[in-house]
DNA sequence: GCGCATAGTGTCGATAAGGATACCGTTATG
DNA sequence: CATAACGGTATCCTTATCGACACTATGCGC
């Protein structure tokens, strides 16, 4: 996973915005971002909350979200294993993005598929 | 390019962030909407701002972004070929999200570190 | 005729992101 | 003993995405 999206951030100030996107980019990561925004989830929790994510991309997505620093592990040497998920300061930071992506989403629900060939406006 | 990174749109709520993420990514797409939020730009004016963009990518770019609806695309039938690209209001609509990205990025202006295993820089 | 500029298109190929499926150790429960 | 829950891994494979490069048509200046 190299997530490197733009090895040049170099298109003005409008690469801002790709070295946000880089972030969430993945295809979970928006939503788990938003989970997580409500509270410390553990593994499963998450995962029921993402219907069709495999446990394999889901470990993925944790990690790479975990090196970027958004999100911190907390590990219970339980005997059922114990794992917490919860946001970091760095990861609350997203708060308006994730904010915002959603109030867009919502607006303009339009979920329903759009024709590549002819799509109006 | 089906940009359909979930055909159920099920994840609940968070389902509306994932929706509204599936428009903006695309390798150039965050940029290319950032930068026509300033105006009408032509093809080459477009490329010009991104720095390793090839043709091939930003038509490709561009005509996902038109078919979406957030750009419109006005050709002049002049012979020096001349084509506008412009937003659309559903592309306008967009903007908040591109504003909060980008203030995002520029607050974490981290386009550095990310020690993920070793980056090479 | 040559090369420039415009706005692309076509083909091919590399890579990386994502998906399927099975499996691990532990312990409590039936 | 078998099963289930927990939090993952391992392996393999398919596909989307991206990138390089060449090529198109037209008219212009030289």
């Amino acid at each position: 996973m190299s997530r490197v999206r733009h090895d040049r951030l170099d298109c003005s100030p409008g690469c801002a915005v790709e070295a946000a996107l880089q972030f969430i980019d993945g295809k979970w990561k928006g939503v788990i971002l938003y989970h997580l925004l409500d509270g410390t989830l553990r593994f499963n929790e998450i995962r029921r909350r993402l219907p069709g994510v495999t446990p394999r991309m889901l470990t993925n997505q944790l990690r790479e979200l975990e090196a970027d620093g958004f999100l911190a592990r907390k590990v219970f040497a339980e005997v059922p294993p114990k794992v917490e998920y919860s946001l970091t300061g760095r990861g609350r930071s997203l708060e308006p993005v994730i904010a915002a992506l959603k109030a867009w989403g919502d607006a303009h629900a339009d979920f329903a598929p759009k024709p590549y060939a002819d799509a109006a406006a």
